[in-house]
DNA sequence: TATATATAGTTTACATATATACAGTTTAGG
DNA sequence: CCTAAACTGTATATATGTAAACTATATATA
């Protein structure tokens, strides 16, 4: 179904750059929503389990991530990542600890129970995944990738 | 340049359907900043500039559009409007007006004040999403829409 | 070495998002 | 007609996002 049915429009995008534009934005804003209503059911955000997903597959040699390296590969602020794992140490998931070197960094690590739960619920949510991507063929989808990327190399600068 | 290499990660994906996800989140995700710092220049935030863009090419036969049209077109919960309307109404962009016949509904409209700023915004905005998805060609971008449909077919039930 | 600059994380104020529970209004069905 | 159900908007608690100003630490350079 078009954007223009999905959201009830009357009037027709003028521009297809723009409806293109659209298309990504509320795609991505329904992916959110479905990723969200899996995770709650594990007291769980899509953001929490992206740090869980992030400290477990691209940790590096302290065996963590700064809070500057999580931000980089979230896109997010670093303000915003105080925080979100505050309430993740708080819910007992990740932990802060010294960098072995440089005082400035905090490393954070898994704990015990946030690997537990992320080995839980990763495979419903890798399911999830191709379930919803499934609609479009493998080809088609590093197709999409590719005028993706195209799209933010104009972003960039 | 691929979502690995911008978000600096270490290790490959494993499901193209999950990269593809991912592409999609984060290009809506830097699209989103883009325009956040456009339309900053002007006091507006994007949602408030989508608002007015629905109010202004949207308005149904009472004039302007009721809370929850808004929160069906723009995909967002009923109890995110009100807040929302609170600070356009607050900085004189909308108005809360009452609807003809059935006094459930708030019937939301610009002032003169709002549709002059929108007036004043849009060509600007036009201007950066066009330079923005020049990067793909029309026929690239109506491929990528195609896709995205496929995807939120697989979304909605 | 001493100072300037850069970097990491925190705090604050604010905007936006959700779920849930509630009140008021309208509509449907007995 | 009257009650139950549906719908609209609001209030609250919570999570996430930004910018900007701050402290602490590390690095570069004069």
């Amino acid at each position: 179904m078009s954007l223009k049915e999905e959201l009830k429009l009357k009037k027709d995008f003028e521009i297809v750059g723009h409806e293109a534009l659209l298309n990504i934005y509320y795609t991505a804003n329904l992916l959110k929503k479905r990723a969200d209503v899996l995770f709650r059911t594990s007291g769980l955000t899509d953001v929490q389990y992206n740090v869980m997903a992030l400290l477990t597959y691209q940790a590096d040699k302290e065996g963590g991530l700064s809070q500057a390296q999580l931000s980089d590969m979230m896109l997010v602020n670093r303000a915003n990542i105080t925080s979100l794992i505050d309430r993740m140490e708080k819910s007992g998931l990740v932990i802060r600890t010294a960098h072995s070197e440089d005082r400035r960094f905090n490393i954070i690590k898994l704990t015990s129970k946030g690997a537990k739960l992320f080995a839980k619920v990763e495979p419903d949510y890798i399911e999830q995944v191709r379930k919803v991507m499934s609609g479009a063929t493998e080809s088609e989808q590093k197709k999409l990738m590719a005028i993706l990327e195209k799209v933010r190399a104009n972003l960039r600068e």
